[in-house]
RNA sequence: GCGCCCGUAGCUCAGUUGGAUAGAGCAUCCGCCUUCUAAGCGGAUGGUCGCAGGUUCGAAUCCUGCCGGGUGCGCCA
C-alpha cells in the first residue's frame, strides 16, 4: 500500500475526467503544515495556467470528479488552487492494522524486478582500507539492501584495485620477506606498513626497483611464480577488507569481488573495438578517444586515453570492459556507481564513450552517484593528528570504545555481555548514521561528539526508541504476534504516527530512485520522534486504559518498532532489545 | 583558463519534477519524572536562504552575471 501513489492515481483520474490533458501531473505530496490536511495536490494551478482558466474553479472541477469515499474525510480547496486531502482516521487505522504481521511493512515486491548492478566500496588492495572508503561502502550497501527489499535482483560488484604497476613493487617486497622465512600472513599483518616499506625500497634501492618493474611485466605475461605471490598478497589483503565489512555490517562477500584484474583479457578487445569503430586514434604514441560530446567552449574535445604509449592500459579501459561485462554478461538494467565526486569527469567520459561505442544499450541506466569528502571537525579533510590517513579499522575501534565509555557512564544496568553488544551496535551505528543522514553529494563534517551525543537525529536516538518499545512488550508480557488486528485512532499523536508508518513504501521509492539514503534517515527520525510523542501522550499499560485501547496502542507501537528495525536494517544499522 | 559540486539560524544539516507563514537537531533560556527506560517530552530565543538582476499568479529551488569555498582537467587508479 502506497498512499501517495494511490492518491496520485485518484487525482490523476479526476483531472482527466475534468478534461485536463493526461500530461499534467497531479503533483501530489504530503502536506507540509498540519492545517493543510495530510496530502496536497498542487497540479491544478499549473494545469489552469496552461489551459488559461481560473485555478480555483479548475480545482473545484477536479474535486467534483474525485472519489475518495472511505479514504478521506474531507477535501478542500485552499489558497490559489491547492487541493488539501484529510485522510479518514478509520481508513488509516485499517491500513495500519494490515502492517501488523507484514514483514514488508506495506512494501510490496515490485511487479517488474530490475537487474541492478551496484559498484561500491572498491578499495585498492595495495593498502589498508581508510576513511576514504567509508562512504562508498556504507552508502552503496544501504542502496543494495533497499533495492533488494523492494524485490529487485541486485548484483554487488566490489571492483577492487588489484592490478597495476604498484603490485610489482609489493610482490618484490613480499618475495624478500618470505625468503627471510616469514609467512605471508605475518609479513602482511600491517598492510599499510608493508606498503610504506616496499615504497621505500623502491625509491632507494635501484636493484629492487628494477626487479619490481620486471615483475609487472612478468605478472602481465602470466609468470606462474610471480602470479603465485600476487595471489598470496591479494588473499591476505582481501581478508583484511572482509574483516572491515564484517565489523561495519556491510554485506559485501568474497563472491562479490570482481577486481580490475578480472578484465585483463578484455582490455585488448576494448581497444580493438574502439579502433575499429574509428573512435580511438593514435596520438603521441597513445590510443586516445576524443569526445566532442564533452568539448569545452572553444570546441576542443575531451581526450580519454585508453592505451598508453608502450601498450599499457588505464583505468578508463578496465571501466569500459567492466561496463561491457555488466551489460552483456550480467544483463543489467541499471548500473549504479558509488564513487567519490572527484571522479565525475572520468565517469562522465566512460559513460559517454560506452554509449557511443554501443557497449551499453540505450535502455540501460548508467548512474554515477557521487559523494563528497569526509572532513574533520576543523572543516579540512579528515586526517590523524600527524596528518596521516586514518585507517578504517582504527576509526571503527574508536567508535566502539567511545560508545562503551558512554554506556559505562550512563550505567543502565546491563550485563557485561549486553554492554559489549550495545557498544558495538551503538558505536558502529553512530558512525554509519552520521554519514548516511547527510545528503551524499555534499562534503560532510565528521564529529564524534555530535554522532554519539545520543540526542537529536542520531543512530542512538533511533535505537533507543526501538528499545523503549521492546521494553513495553516485555512489561506487558504480550507477544506482538498475538495481537488482534484491531487498531483505533483516537488522538492526534496516534494519527500522526500511523500516517507516518504508512508512508514507508513511498519513502523507499524515493530512496532507490534517487539513491539518497538520507531520505530514509529523515523518515526514521520522524518515526522515532512521533513515537516519543505518542509515548508521552498515549498511555498503554497504565491502570485506566481499557483493553481495546491498550491493544490498539500496542499494535501501533509494534508497527513503529518493526518500521524502525527494518528501516535501520536497510541502512545496515543494528538494533538491540535493551540499552 | 575551462568543467563539475557547493554557499540556508551561532554550529551541524533538511527543504521531494517551482507552491501556502523557509524546517529540524545541537548550543542558550524556561518548564515536565514516587506511575510504560528523563539516552525522553513541551515551550522560548535565533533567518537580507552568498550578492545583484531576470522569468511568473508564486523562487531557497529555474536563467544570467558577480563574490566566496571545494574539486577536477593526456599516458596513476
Amino acid at each position: 500500500m502506497n498512499i501517495r501513489e494511490l492518491l496520485n492515481q485518484k487525482v490523476q483520474q479526476a483531472m482527466q475526467a475534468a478534461g485536463i490533458p493526461a500530461d499534467y501531473s497531479a503533483h501530489l505530496a504530503p502536506s507540509k503544515k498540519a492545517g493543510f490536511g495530510d496530502y496536497q495536490a498542487n497540479g491544478a494551478m499549473a494545469a489552469a495556467k496552461a489551459m488559461k482558466t481560473n485555478p480555483r474553479e479548475l480545482a473545484q472541477t477536479i474535486l467534483d470528479n474525485l472519489d475518495l469515499d472511505g479514504i478521506a474525510e474531507k477535501t478542500e480547496i485552499a489558497g490559489p488552487g491547492f487541493i488539501n486531502i484529510h485522510l479518514a482516521d478509520n481508513w488509516l487505522a485499517q491500513q495500519t492494522a494490515t502492517l501488523l504481521n507484514d514483514p514488508q511493512l506495506g512494501q510490496e515486491k515490485v511487479a517488474a524486478p530490475q537487474t541492478v548492478v551496484v559498484d561500491y566500496s572498491s578499495p585498492n588492495l595495495a593498502k589498508e582500507m581508510h576513511v576514504g572508503h567509508l562512504r562508498s561502502s556504507i552508502i552503496g550497501d544501504a542502496l543494495v539492501r533497499a533495492l533488494e527489499f523492494q524485490g529487485h535482483r541486485v548484483i554487488r560488484q566490489n571492483h577492487v584495485g588489484d592490478w597495476g604497476t604498484q603490485f610489482g613493487m609489493l610482490i618484490a617486497e613480499l618475495e624478500d620477506q618470505i625468503e627471510d622465512g616469514e609467512a605471508a600472513e605475518f609479513a602482511l599483518k600491517d598492510l599499510e606498513g608493508f606498503y610504506q616499506q616496499s615504497k621505500k625500497h623502491f625509491d632507494e634501492d635501484e636493484d629492487f626497483a628494477k626487479r619490481a618493474r620486471d615483475y609487472v611485466v612478468k605478472l602481465q605475461s602470466g609468470d606462474e611464480r610471480v602470479l603465485g605471490l600476487w595471489e598470496k598478497f591479494k588473499r591476505v589483503s582481501l581478508h583484511h577488507s572482509e574483516e572491515i565489512y564484517e565489523q561495519l555490517n556491510v554485506t559485501l562477500k568474497e563472491e562479490d569481488v570482481r577486481g580490475e584484474s578480472a578484465y585483463n583479457d578484455d582490455l585488448p578487445k576494448v581497444v580493438a573495438a574502439l579502433k575499429k569503430q574509428g573512435l580511438a586514434v593514435e596520438d603521441q604514441g597513445a590510443q586516445v578517444v576524443f569526445l566532442e560530446e564533452l568539448a569545452d567552449k572553444e570546441g576542443n574535445p575531451s581526450p580519454v586515453i585508453i592505451q598508453k604509449q608502450g601498450g599499457g592500459y588505464l583505468y578508463a579501459t578496465s571501466d569500459l570492459a567492466a561496463l561491457r561485462y555488466r551489460t552483456q554478461s550480467l544483463q543489467a538494467d541499471r548500473i549504479l556507481y558509488f564513487i567519490d565526486a572527484r571522479q565525475s569527469l572520468h565517469m562522465n567520459q566512460v559513460f559517454t564513450l560506452a554509449r557511443k561505442a554501443k557497449f551499453v544499450p540505450d535502455n540501460v541506466s548508467l548512474e554515477h552517484h557521487a559523494f563528497g569528502t569526509m572532513m574533520g571537525p576543523d572543516g579540512k579533510p579528515f586526517k590523524t593528528r600527524t596528518g596521516g590517513t586514518v585507517k578504517l579499522a582504527s576509526l571503527l575501534d574508536e567508535a566502539v570504545e567511545r560508545a562503551a565509555a558512554l554506556i559505562a557512564a550512563k550505567d543502565p544496568g546491563l550485563s557485561e555481555e549486553e554492554k559489549v553488544e550495545v557498544a558495538q551496535k551503538v558505536g558502529i551505528g553512530a558512525v554509519k548514521y552520521a554519514d548516511l543522514s547527510k545528503t551524499r553529494t555534499n562534503d560532510y563534517i565528521f564529529n564524534w561528539d555530535a554522532m554519539l551525543s545520543f540526542e537529536g537525529n542520531t543512530a542512538p536516538y533511533l535505537q533507543y526508541a526501538y528499545t523503549r518499545i521492546q521494553s513495553i512488550f516485555r512489561k506487558a508480557g504480550v507477544k506482538p504476534t498475538d495481537l488482534a488486528a484491531d487498531i483505533n485512532i483516537g488522538t492526534e499523536a496516534e494519527k500522526a504516527l500511523a500516517l507516518k508508518l504508512l508512508q514507508f513504501p513511498e519513502v523507499l521509492d524515493q530512496v532507490t530512485r534517487e539513491a539518497y539514503p538520507h531520505v530514509l534517515c529523515t523518515y526514521l527520525y520522524d518515526v522515532a520522534s512521533l513515537f516519543m510523542k505518542f509515548y508521552e501522550a498515549c498511555p498503554i499499560l497504565k491502570k485506566d486504559v481499557d483493553t481495546a485501547t491498550r491493544n490498539s496502542r500496542l499494535g501501533i507501537a509494534h508497527v513503529a518498532a518493526q518500521t524502525l528495525k527494518t528501516g535501520l536494517d536497510l541502512l545496515g544499522i543494528e538494533t538491540m532489545e535493551k540499552m
